[in-house]
DNA sequence: AAACGGACCCTTTTT
DNA sequence: GGGTCCGTTT
């Protein structure tokens, strides 16, 4: 790396366009920056630089990044570099939080109420649907959300800008949502709310009207750039108006948020507004093997219109990616798994669950994989998808508390007016809601006159209603109000946080509420209430000593401080939308990571999965811009450090068992992938532990860790899924440690099923992308009536004629020679192995002696078995070579155990039956933790294993009993 | 008339 | 899990 010793610590181990990255003294740097590039890395080293070295103060720098883990992991990093706690004064954070911190700050300056509450997304679906229904509007209220959330993204600067020719008169369409947007706006208003768009929008108006604000900042740093919107761009160069110092980060191949109007011209942009914008390209990749990048640009490079830019790998070829056929999604979730294992036996223990990820482009995807991972018993955690705090209790409570703490939030009283169940069904609710308009009420205040007997509502409520409603909601949320003000006695301690909380479980009886409303799971979702507790405890711990979400006194301005804890919270549930409890602080146990791919990006495995690669999810079917949908494949490929699969079920898992169609992104490079898991022998493997710098275990720990029925290869499930069924002795095979190669009948049996799915494959063109053409070596084999020696003429030619690509492992590296020119099997791992060989691998228990005479490759001899369907051990050196059999245990040539036995894992495909995955010896792999730790972020119980078989008690049904019936007549 | 409860449909990506 | 339709209950 550096090539000289860095004068400061904080440049210590970067490479040349880091360190320039780092160091620039340009106003406006733009670094652009590849996957695996360091970008983090790099951003994290400037921050310290610009403080440490040019001198700035921590909190005259702004850090914004694009997600909360993003900014929590910068932080972080930050924080390590820096020392002493001095991130912590910062101004780091999403878009969104940061702009909330200058309108609770600043708002009241253009006459926001700093007590305002953020809209969520479900606030804003059902505001505006119940809008377009008031107004009997013909517009689609998902598509008036969308159109509005445009609008505002998109940014001022653009809707100042006149439309070229004349302002053509709107659509019908458009002037609906004109009046959706208008209506939408006075209801948020109303009810004190800012939705995820308004916080941008306003804070846009407050840095313009008040650029005092920002007097103090002194340099503004942007992660993933190349997400930013309209919006966010003028947020930036506003927060950056001062001193016009600005760093983005970004990587167009990665811009996979333009359906939230995300514009990559952003980056041009920056260009052409501030002159000499000073550039510096990251170029290596220090995350992925060589052939996975490879092949990650082969994908990304199919998009014509995209910048071209050079990545170069550091390191080695690696296994080729694996591009999998099953035959329903079931099978691949199972296969899967069974790959998990297989990969993780046999690097022993230097890889654990945790280095596995499976990315997804939509969460729900997550189902069979979670069943599969669930049924064998492997600790998993799905990011992304649902989150906790959607959890109908969960949200209730939320509700509830938002109601606390804004009487006037007219959405979150209208969800909870008939939460527990009080006679208020959606034609009152309406009413209300149209009554609280009309006469510029809240909800809250026409009910809570109605209950005092101030003012008769218009819209009928009986008597037990009322009492419901008094006893069961006013009264308890009015006296938790006065508590937390501390006003209902003179020696009485302002309420916490966990003690609103307590407080309002005891007076909702929300316990009983769940057993009565939700008699089969109440303990799951009582379960989920404490977590509830747990998090907004730890919240509350957090607050105290943290000095984060307070900006820096400006002389002359005048700061709302935000002082109480239930807004901030409350604020933080939808800003941090995916509460991660527990998840730094105790380590837990080794798990799968299944994630959707926008929640994964900035983040890296060794082993990435990406199942479901067929038309209609990759692109998806609702996406409009497919160049985007291959940068996400494109993201999703680039996480993986050192194995990568992808896979395809040939049926779709959506009831009507439509036939998948291969992606059309994977369609033309198909022919260089494998076509199976590749072999895990000892040179792969090595390799795999050089990508991520760990240590394998020696062969024996490896061996002694395997249990006794363990199949060493990837060949539970037909490598063509078309192939009827897979042969039933195709199961548990056990391992032999040496001896001579089996000729049993059987094994002829499930050989032949190789060997015959081969012939279905489809052609492989690899050598157009400097691989070894795979399928030339396939069909010439196959073709030259499967023998050994047939194949060894069909490697031969290549290397001889010393054609060989530069990325072709060696005929030489088969043999074992003393010549140098050949590689040896402990060095660079074999980048291109054929495909469909059943390689065989010296486990053998000792090291091989370096033989005098050469000897075969055990992976060459392998594919030579596999490929030619041998019933025998091949007779290999045709010509000059002997094989020493002995030394070539064969892990796939031993015998097939007898089927029944272990079979213990029930499953309900009997169509595709495929082998039951072994299962893993106790001890080896960790199991699903069954105790519902809830969370987004904690162990998920699999879906479909949750409670069954715990039959719910037949429970009486009790009206929900208000707690007091008491009000003035 | 309004509310409730069961059956049946579909489900992108996130602050 | 969530929304909607429809028959039943309050």
């Amino acid at each position: 790396m550096a090539p000289s010793t860095p004068k400061h610590a904080i440049l210590h181990g970067l490479n040349d366009a880091q360190r320039r990255a780092v160091t620039s003294d340009a106003a406006t740097l733009a670094i652009l920056a590849g996957p695996g590039s360091g970008k983090t890395h790099t951003l994290t080293a400037r921050v310290a630089w610009l403080i440490d070295h040019v001198g700035y103060q921590p909190e005259n720098i702004i850090v914004a990044t694009f997600t909360v883990k993003a900014a929590r992991e910068m932080k972080d990093r930050i924080g390590k570099a820096l020392g002493n706690g001095r991130e912590k004064k910062l101004i780091l954070g999403t878009f969104h939080s940061i702009a909330r911190r200058y309108l609770t700050t600043y708002g009241h300056h253009i006459g926001l109420s700093p007590k305002f509450g953020i809209a969520d997304e479900s606030d804003s679906r059902t505001s505006i649907e119940r809008i377009c229904k008031r107004l009997q509007l013909a517009v689609d209220p998902r598509a008036a959300r969308m159109w509005i959330s445009k609008k505002k993204a998109q940014g001022t600067e653009a809707a100042a800008k006149p439309t070229k020719g004349p302002a053509k008169p709107p659509s019908p369409q458009e002037a609906e949502f004109g009046t959706c947007y208008q209506e939408y706006q006075s209801h948020l208003e109303k009810s004190n709310l800012l939705d995820y768009d308004d916080l941008l929008v306003r804070c846009v108006e407050l840095l313009r009207q008040f650029p005092r604000c920002v007097s103090n900042i002194q340099s503004v740093l942007v992660d993933e750039y190349q997400d930013t919107n309209g919006i966010q761009y003028e947020l930036m160069k506003l927060l950056a108006q001062q001193h016009w110092r600005i760093t983005t980060v970004g990587d167009p191949d990665q811009s996979i948020y333009g359906w939230r109007s995300a514009e990559i011209k952003n980056l041009r942009r920056m260009f052409q507004e501030f002159g000499r914008t000073e550039r510096v390209s990251l170029e290596e990749n220090y995350r992925s093997s060589q052939s996975i990048l490879h092949l990650s640009m082969l994908v990304i490079k199919q998009d014509e219109t995209r910048f071209d830019k050079t990545l170069k790998p550091v390191h080695d070829k690696g296994s080729r990616p694996v591009l999998r056929r099953l035959k329903s999604a079931a099978a691949e979730a199972d296969w899967i798994v069974s790959e998990i294992r297989r990969v993780l036996m046999m690097s022993g223990s230097m890889m654990t669950h945790n280095d596995v990820s499976i990315l997804l482009r939509s969460a729900s995807l997550s189902r069979h994989i979670e069943s599969s991972l669930g049924k064998a018993g492997i600790a998993y955690r799905m990011v992304g998808g649902h989150k906790f705090y959607d959890r109908a209790e969960i949200k209730t409570l939320i509700d509830y508390l938002r109601v606390i703490a804004q009487p006037e939030n007219n959405v979150a009283l209208a969800r909870i007016l008939n939460v527990p169940r009080r006679g208020f069904g959606e034609g009152t609710i309406k009413g209300l809601l149209q009554e609280a308009e009309t006469s510029s009420l809240s909800v809250w205040a026409v009910l809570s006159k109605h209950c005092r007997g101030d003012r008769r509502s218009k819209t009928k409520i009986t008597n037990v209603m009322e009492q419901k409603l008094s006893g069961g909601l006013l009264r308890p949320l009015e006296d938790i109000r006065k508590h937390i003000q501390g006003a209902s006695g003179p020696d009485e301690n302002p309420l916490g946080l966990v003690q609103i909380i307590e407080q309002l479980l005891v007076k909702l009886d929300f316990q009983k509420y769940l057993e009565t409303a939700h008699a089969d799971d109440h303990e799951q979702k009582w379960a989920n209430v404490q977590e509830f507790i747990g998090l907004a405890a730890e919240f509350e711990r957090d607050m105290d000593n943290s000095e984060e979400d307070f900006l820096p006194e400006i002389e002359g301005l005048q700061q709302t401080k935000e002082v109480e804890v239930l807004p901030r919270f409350l604020a933080n549930v939808s800003l941090a939308a995916d509460a991660q409890a527990g998840d730094e602080g105790q380590e837990s146990k080794p798990h799968v990571t299944i994630s959707t791919i926008h929640k994964a990006k900035g983040l890296e495995w060794p082993i990435v999965f990406v199942p479901a690669v067929y038309k209609s999810v990759f692109p998806h079917t609702r996406s409009e811009d497919d160049a985007e949908e291959r940068r996400l494949l494109y993201v999703a490929m680039t996480r993986a450090q050192a194995l990568l699969y992808l896979s395809c079920p040939l049926f779709n898992s959506n009831g009507n068992g439509e036939r998948t169609e291969l992606s059309p992104f994977v369609e033309p490079v198909k022919g260089s992938f494998l076509n199976k898991g590749p072999c895990f022998d000892r040179p792969v493997m090595q390799g795999i532990a050089k990508i991520i710098q760990r240590k394998l275990p020696p062969e024996e720990t490896i061996f002694k860790g395997l249990p006794a029925m363990f199949s060493p290869e990837d060949n539970l499930f037909p490598v063509d899924p078309e192939e009827a069924k897979p042969v039933e002795g195709a199961r548990a095979k056990r391992m032999r440690l040496q001896g001579p190669g089996y000729d049993g009948g059987e094994e002829v049996q499930w050989h032949s099923d190789y060997a015959t799915t081969m012939e279905g494959l489809p052609s492989f063109s690899g050598a157009s992308h400097g691989f070894v053409s795979v399928g030339a070596h396939q069909e010439a084999i196959t073709a030259a009536n499967r023998t050994a020696t047939v194949a060894q003429k069909a490697e031969k030619p290549q290397p001889s004629a010393n054609k060989r690509p530069a990325d072709q492992r060696s005929i030489m590296g088969f043999v074992r020679t003393n010549s140098g020119s050949a590689r040896t099997p402990s060095g660079p791992p074999a980048y291109s192995r054929p495909n469909n060989t059943v390689p065989r691998q010296i486990f053998g228990t000792e090291p091989l002696p370096a033989p005098a005479q050469p000897a075969i490759d055990p992976v060459l001899a392998g594919h030579k078995l596999g490929a030619g369907k041998m019933m025998t051990r091949p007779s290999v050196a045709k010509e000059e070579k002997t094989v020493k059999r002995k030394q070539y245990t064969c892990f796939s040539s031993s015998p097939p155990r007898p089927a029944a036995a272990n079979d213990d894992t029930g499953r309900n495909n009997p169509a595709a039956k495929p082998p039951e995955p072994i299962r893993p010896a106790v001890g080896l792999h960790a199991t699903t933790t069954t105790l519902p730790k809830g969370l987004g972020g904690g162990f998920r119980r699999p879906a479909g294993l949750g409670m069954e078989g715990i039959k719910p008690i037949e429970r009486l049904r009790r009206p929900f009993k208000p707690l007091t019936i008491n009000r003035p007549a």
